[in-house]
RNA sequence: CGGGGCAUGGCGCAGUCCGGUAGCGCGCACGGUUUGGGUCCGUGAGGUCCCCGGUUCGAAUCCGGGUGCCCCGACCA
């Protein structure tokens, strides 16, 4: 049966995750709306619907950094050129992939402007400006927007030459108060992912090799999509005193001594859209958890004559409404051409966590039919008396916030294995889980698992067990580091 | 930067070897039929065949040059 349906609707099935993740990612952020291909190399329309699962995801991160007392500013595009080389490695990390404006007005600039890549320097040059005693610490700046790295390899939202994100910016008078502002803002991350993405991820710290460039320490979240593989979904920085030093920000202290400032960064970016998609979608499409959800219920009219169109579009109405009234987020689908069968399917693909249906027989016998994406089929399938169809619906979107966290939770754990000694973590790796490893080695160590394995050490988790020995050195070893495959 | 491939209505492709009225599927518009799991029929709109030059009575097709894009090997939220 599924061949003949494969043969007269060629167009309509997405591609099985199982067959080709890769491919199946790409068919469904264009087919389910998400993005459209740009006539610019490298970048990507976010078209409505993608634009307000991000909106959702802004939404869900501002709150959060203003209930920890941070503020919204805006930065210039634009950084003059010399700004980026006044911190060493933070020039080294960045130049291979800045974009850089030489002419603007019809003539030559006397100094190159580059698109920013991210705005440490900027914003370090007015930190030092603004700062002046320990009166004006902490600083606590977050800012939205977008930046531009010249990648070679480009993905829809997972990579691309332009992105949005937000960058967090903070000084503080003492090592410890960075430190903790950097973790905080990691928790935060971690809490944003878990209770809004129902994204499970793994906290820990960057090895040397993948700290970003000019940071003392860089802390990650770490997410494990449906292949299995690792996306780093978010990062905080601390760095130390390095910025303040090249930035010349610094504070007269209560003894009267002038002192450097600590100072942080941390960002999240348009990525985590591709990480919504990729840690929960299936063979159908997407899988929106709830709160991120743009439409958390769409409402599918069923009418078999033009008769039965009025009493059906009129309770339909009425059960908008209701649903409105309790805070949800309904879409009515209004189309006239398309069966309800290819609606579903539709809305399926587009990863609606809830289809109500409202047909003349629902009409009849006062009650609806409520349909969980995250249960395809009869299973999924509710039918509800209409007087209490806000009520069973929000009971279901929390279900289903629940059951997308547990069965990514799920997934992750069964797909991360101990390994004990190299050989091991080579078995592990091969089967694509991600492996978890006493580690001491050097980064030319790391390097060489990477050439040997393809995997990176993703992070070094904060609540790892013991030490035992290094699994690729032998040495004795204090930490235990994760390996994987990763985006 | 090194290797391979492609360029033809909005999208996916055929046609190119062997020159001769530019085609198919999807989508789109209109009319009808249908609608509780991807309806069906009919009509229609829509193309500088990547660009420049050459050969020819005639070029999507042959020749020369150029451009753009995609895929595979070194960096990154």
């Amino acid at each position: 049966m599924p061949k003949r349906k494969e043969q007269t609707m060629p167009e309509q099935a997405v591609t099985a995750q199982s067959e080709d993740f890769s491919r199946w990612y790409n068919e469904i952020v264009y087919r389910a709306d998400l993005a459209a291909p740009s006539p610019v190399r490298g970048c990507v329309i976010i078209k409505p619907y993608g634009y307000e699962v991000w909106e959702g995801i802004k939404a869900g991160l501002d709150r959060r950094f203003k209930a920890t007392g941070h503020q919204n500013a805006y930065f210039p595009l634009f950084i003059p050129e010399s700004y980026i080389k006044r911190e060493a490695e933070h020039v080294e990390g960045f130049s291979p992939e800045l974009a850089v404006v030489t002419h603007a007005g019809g003539k030559e600039l006397e100094e190159p402007l580059v698109v920013r890549p991210t705005s440490e320097t900027v914003i370090g040059e007015a930190f030092s400006d603004w700062i002046q005693s320990y009166r004006d610490l902490p600083l606590l700046i977050n800012q939205w927007a977008n930046v531009v790295r010249w990648e070679l390899r480009t993905r829809p939202f997972l990579r691309t030459a332009e992105f949005l994100w937000q960058e967090g910016h903070t000084a503080h008078a003492t090592h410890d108060d960075a430190e903790a502002e950097t973790m905080q803002m990691l928790d935060i991350y971690a809490e944003f992912a878990h209770d809004d993405a129902a994204i499970p991820v793994i906290k820990g710290e960057k090895s040397r090799l993948e700290r970003f460039a000019g940071a003392l320490r860089t802390y990650t979240i770490e997410a494990m999509m449906r292949d299995k593989r690792a996306l780093q979904s978010g990062t905080s920085h601390n760095l130390g005193q390095n910025f303040a030093k090249a930035f010349d920000i610094r504070y007269l202290a209560e003894s009267n001594q002038q002192e450097y400032c600590w100072t942080t960064s941390w960002g999240l970016s348009t990525r985590m859209v591709g990480a919504v998609v990729m840690a929960h979608g299936d063979d159908k499409g997407l899988r929106l958890p709830p709160v991120l959800a743009p439409h958390q219920v769409v409402i599918v009219p069923i009418y078999r004559r033009d008769a039965q169109r009025g009493a059906v579009m009129e309770t339909v109405e009425r059960l908008r409404l209701t649903l409105v009234e309790a805070g949800i987020r309904v879409h009515v689908d209004l189309r006239e051409g398309q069966s309800p069968g290819f609606k579903f399917n539709d809305w399926e693909m587009r990863g609606v966590p809830l289809r109500l249906e409202v047909g003349p027989k629902d009409v009849e016998k006062d009650s609806a039919v409520l349909a969980r994406r995250d249960r395809l089929g009869r299973a999924g399938k509710s039918f509800v008396p209409q007087a209490g169809i806000a009520a069973a619906a929000e009971e279901l979107l929390a279900a289903i916030q629940r059951s997308l966290l547990e069965d990514a939770r799920q997934f992750r754990d069964e797909h991360i294995q101990d390994a004990r000694s190299y050989s091991e973590l080579r078995e592990v790796i091969e089967t694509g889980d991600w492996a978890r490893a006493a580690w001491a080695g050097s980064d030319a160590d790391e390097l060489q698992v990477k050439e040997q394995t393809g995997a990176t050490i993703r992070c070094f988790p904060f609540d790892a067990g013991a030490s035992s020995p290094c699994v690729k050195t032998g040495k004795p070893a204090e930490r235990v580091a994760l390996f994987a495959k990763a985006y």
